[in-house]
DNA sequence: CAATTAGGTAAGGGTAATGGACACCA
DNA sequence: GTGGTGTCCATTACCCTTACCTAATT
């Protein structure tokens, strides 16, 4: 929370100067509001008491000094009925003691709950209307639509999960209690008071929906794992000794009630488990039209009962029916098509062009209609998940980067950078490029749950522009095709103008012109195995210098640049061994010199015209990349590029052309040169 | 005493991941 | 024939929403 966002977007009602400050061991500072002074506080309007909430802001917004430590703040209620409130403070540079005091912190605003709507936007301490009501029904949610609001649904996304353990800890702290059980599962309703309505705080769901989830999370009797056939036994007696007493059954298993509800839906007696009958199949058309009014061949995905067609199916369990209509039986009988690689090219375009910030938002059944390949929009949806999940560490990446990368024509071959609103952030020792599912698709796996989407492909030639003018952030960088690679030796660059965000990448020649088709079989053939090294991302060396790739906003128009460094030979050494060995193992490694090599250097300025620098290259391992301050908007030939005024910024190997290499090598997308899982790539090049 | 609050249960639609069957191929 | 591999399909643990209920409190 800024406080010049608070400024515009508040209206102090109250200062406060009186607090009681402490000080974890954490370092956060905590301090409370008493009672009676918010009890003052709450004197303008004793009949109908408003939702208050706290905010802190500096004396002086004016005369913030940059030096001055950063504190942010988290102000939770305790309770809404005695208007106290608990603020953890958290200092992100070293705060004497003698600076943190009563006078010098903050005034203390109580906002008015109707300011709380307007400022929705602000960060994870934010009140959420939705979230303060304790059930949310779906007129009441319609009726906040209409408001403008919306609700986080569906899955609850790392950052969420974050947020709520966060707002928990915090809980537990400011009441000394240890285990967050003792609150879920031992106190009385009175006891706990306020619990959920706390923890809710900044999370955009209803409280019901941090009930559900809190119940799960810490309930042991969950996620337990598969049930064993003693379990199955046992499940079935006190099913019959206890009905749906779900309650009873799963304490008397071990279970939680939900988990046992959920077994029995899939064990009917009369199920029949394996494939399905033809008498079956057509049983369950008959059912899911007479029961949805619809004729043989129509599209049926949605507004079915599947426990009452299960129930006249006879033989099959609600989801069984479910899932065997909506994977195939409504396609083969609606006259489908088989889904080719050119489907799955084309859903990922399609998810690319919806430009939609959320998964959840995606619409499956616009996406899906009258698409003849796609069997039903779960089906399509699954479909994504399963492309997504070529992408190791796919759960760490955010849904738009995923999206981003098939933005670009993929048979333009184009590598696609989106900076989005980072402003900066780095590519920890193991970036990947991770194979979007899309063949010449990558995404390049940044450290801190984001990525940059890049897609390389078949142009002939390295230029760069703005993806649509619309949007000038995201940058296509169309590289060198795998054919021109094989002769030729290329860096990229790639400056993003919002928010001034460089990256760079740099080509390692000996790899591209060593290799050839005809030497690294490109029938698609080539196992997982034939890159022992380079797919076990834990075989480098910790201690030293790893490929380590930062992205930085370029104030001042700094230039990213590159240049031989012989100083990092034995980091980068280190660094490309494995890609050499990766070569070598293939008879290939000698093919290529390293020290004869020419790399252009490709810039491109989103407003200006294209510069193209040759740089000489003594070593090709030698690659460092660097800041260069620049009076122009981009590197220009007579810029004079000294080492001294040169930051040096981080060294990185060319995850890009090793990837093109491989790519080649295999004929499509392969998983990542370094991955921290090699199972994961495994799995990629099996998925190829 | 009605309305509200806080919490709870059950049903059922859905998701994500896994594993088996099977076809294909060297 | 055999073993490896890829794909399709089925299964299942777990997740989430919705509808409805209950008891305590206001």
């Amino acid at each position: 929370m800024s406080t010049e966002e608070e400024d515009s977007d508040t209206v102090t009602v109250e200062t406060v100067n009186s607090v009681t400050l402490t000080r974890d061991t954490d370092g956060n500072l905590i301090f409370h509001c008493p009672r009676h002074e918010a009890d003052e506080l709450d004197s303008e309007d004793s009949t109908d008491p408003p939702h208050k909430r706290l905010c802190l802001s500096s004396e002086d917004d004016q005369s913030i000094d940059d030096s001055a430590p950063c504190i942010s703040v988290v102000a939770l209620p305790l309770s809404e009925n005695d208007q106290s409130f608990e603020v953890t403070m958290t200092a992100t540079t070293e705060v004497a003691d003698d600076e943190i005091s009563e006078g010098t912190v903050t005034q203390i605003q109580i906002l008015q709950n109707e300011q709380l709507d307007e400022i929705s936007s602000l960060g994870n301490e934010e009140v959420s209307a939705v979230s303060q009501a304790w059930f949310t029904t779906k007129e009441d949610k319609d009726s906040l639509t209409n408001k403008g609001h919306k609700w986080k649904q569906g899955m609850w996304s790392k950052e969420e999960i974050d947020i709520l353990m966060n707002n928990i800890e915090r809980y537990l702290k400011a009441r000394g209690i240890k285990d967050a059980t003792e609150i879920i599962f031992e106190m009385s309703k009175d006891e706990r008071k306020d619990f959920y309505r706390t923890i809710a705080w900044g999370l955009n769901r209803p409280l019901f929906a941090v009930y559900r989830r809190v119940l799960r999370m810490y309930d042991d009797r969950n996620h337990v794992g598969k049930y064993t056939p003693e379990e199955i036994e046992k499940l079935k007696e006190l099913r019959i000794k206890h009905g749906n007493d779900w309650a009873t059954i799963g304490a008397a298993l071990g279970r939680s009630a939900s988990s046992v509800k959920d077994r029995c839906r899939l064990m009917k007696d009369t199920c029949n488990t394996g494939k399905w009958t033809e008498e079956e199949e057509k049983r369950l058309a008959e059912v899911v039209h007479e029961l949805t009014s619809t004729e043989p061949g129509d599209t049926v995905t949605q507004g079915v009962s599947w426990a009452a067609v299960a129930e006249r199916v006879g033989t099959r369990s609600e989801k069984q029916c479910r899932s065997k209509w909506l994977n195939y039986l409504n396609w083969k009988q609606s006259g489908g098509t088989e889904w080719t690689k050119e489907d799955e090219i084309n859903l990922i375009l399609r998810v690319a062009e919806l430009d939609v910030a959320d998964e959840n938002d995606i619409n499956w059944d616009l996406l899906a209609e009258g698409w003849s390949s796609v069997r039903s929009p779960q089906w399509l949806r699954s479909k994504w998940w399963t492309i997504k999940r070529q992408i190791a560490n796919h759960k760490d990446v955010s849904f738009p980067a995923s999206a981003e990368a098939p933005a670009a024509p993929v048979d333009s071959e184009t590598l696609t950078l989106n900076s989005g609103t980072l402003q900066a952030f780095e590519i920890l020792p193991s970036f990947h490029l991770q194979p979007t599912g899309t063949p010449g698709t990558y995404l390049l796996q940044t450290s801190s749950s984001q990525g940059l989407p890049l897609t390389l492909a078949a142009s002939p030639t390295v230029t760069l522009t703005a993806a649509a003018p619309a949007s000038p952030e995201q940058i296509i960088v169309h590289a060198l095709s795998p054919e021109h690679l094989l002769n030729t030796s290329d860096n990229v660059t790639v400056q993003c103008h919002t928010p001034r965000v460089i990256i760079q990448t740099v080509a390692t020649e000996d790899l591209s012109s060593s290799l050839s088709q005809a030497e690294l079989s490109v029938d698609g053939d080539m196992q997982s195995s034939d890159f022992p090294d380079a797919l076990e991302a834990d075989t480098f060396p910790d201690e030293i210098h790893q490929p380590k790739m930062t992205l930085v906003p370029s104030y001042n128009d700094a230039h990213v640049s590159k240049f031989s460094d012989q100083n990092s030979t034995e980091l980068m050494n280190s660094v490309m061994v494995r890609t050499e060995e990766e070569i070598s193992d293939s008879d290939l490694k000698q093919e290529g010199s390293p020290s004869d090599l020419t790399s252009a250097y490709v810039t491109e300025d989103l407003e200006s015209p294209t510069i193209v620098e040759q740089v000489d290259q003594t070593t090709i391992d030698d690659e460092t990349i660097l800041i260069v301050p620049s009076p122009h908007g981009f590197i220009q030939a007579s810029d004079v590029i000294d080492a001294e005024s040169v930051l040096p910024l981080t060294t990185l190997t060319d995850p890009i052309l090793q990837h093109q290499v491989e790519s080649h090598i295999i004929g499509s997308s392969l998983g990542s040169p370094v991955s921290e899982d090699s199972k994961d790539v495994e799995d990629l090049v099996n998925c190829h």
